[in-house]
DNA sequence: GGCCTGAGTTGAAGAACTAAACTCACGAAG
DNA sequence: CTTCGTGAGTTTAGTTCTTCAACTCAGGCC
């Protein structure tokens, strides 16, 4: 028989990378993450085309990752903000996981410029230690090295026939 | 006082993002994990444009990600295959943490189609229970949701007056 | 009304991506 | 020694994506 492998495309990561792998859409997430509400603070934050970030926007919206609010500024019109759902907000792993690999291996020499601490919004147990991200698995072994981890076929894996 | 801004231009993840945030880079990492080594392999795996491979390939090669190291199969000439470096491998945390990520909110109806499992090379202490990606603080707090953590200036960090 | 501001939209130029055909180096077969 | 097959790219042409700058639009303020 011939051996079989999952099927590359039909795979988390690939829809995943669909929808924030677009040059911006981590950055946008990162910035909204970060307290960034508005399409100005954005735009001066990053210095992204105007025309980019609007569509971005749209799509990261359309994706369920940001929602567009309506908010009013005492002394003004209405106008919109962009704040991240659950589901955006579930993309704080990603990114303090490509944090810690810039950080390691890109480093500006004056050492990291962002620094990601555990600090819960109530403040009550402010800790204010560094975070890192580690793997762990369901048995409760922690701090996996890459090499000891492994991809198996889950139950939506499809599989090509090698050829 | 102006309220200071860390600049987000001079950060890890956009650092990061300028090495493997192009579009086929982190499925590149992620097939190399997979054990893909060559050209072709990587080809038909993703279907990605072959010109496009071979750039990518040379743009990771370049940045430490991966190596180009010569082989020869019995009866065949030498070729070049692409291998990850430690550097590469160390990109695991992140692409677990897109998979999660996107079997959360992206799920096949089957479920997920890979599922990644706690087995050592040596496979002597083969647990292969379901890996997942956690946030940790350096004083022993597992398990912190996205709300509980925050950015903080660094060393390394530069800062924008805001206007 | 005329001006200012934040939030976009439009359009043209340049860079990146796709697809398919082409080249190249070698080993094997005749 | 000539031809064929194969893996690993390279070239080229067409499409899509990004960037940059200029423009619009809606309301508040003078």
């Amino acid at each position: 028989m011939e051996t079989r492998r999952i099927d590359p495309v039909n795979c988390s990561v690939a829809r995943a990378l669909s929808v924030v792998g677009e040059r911006w859409s981590l950055l946008i997430v990162r910035e909204a993450l970060d307290g960034a509400r508005r399409f100005g603070e954005f735009h001066s934050r990053l210095g992204i085309a105007r025309n980019l970030l609007a569509t971005r926007l749209e799509t990261l919206v359309t994706a369920g990752v940001m929602r567009r609010v309506p908010y009013q500024e005492p002394g003004d019109r209405q106008r919109f903000a962009y704040e991240l759902t659950e589901q955006g907000r579930a993309l704080r792993p990603t990114l303090v996981a490509l944090l810690e690999w810039g950080d390691t291996y890109l480093a500006d020499p004056q050492g990291p410029s962002v620094i990601v601490r555990h600090r819960p919004a109530d403040d009550a147990s402010s800790c204010d230690e560094p975070v890192k991200v580690v793997l762990e698995c369901a048995a409760g072994h922690s701090h996996l090295a890459p090499e000891d981890v492994c991809r198996t076929p889950g139950p939506g894996a499809r599989f090509l026939e090698s050829s």
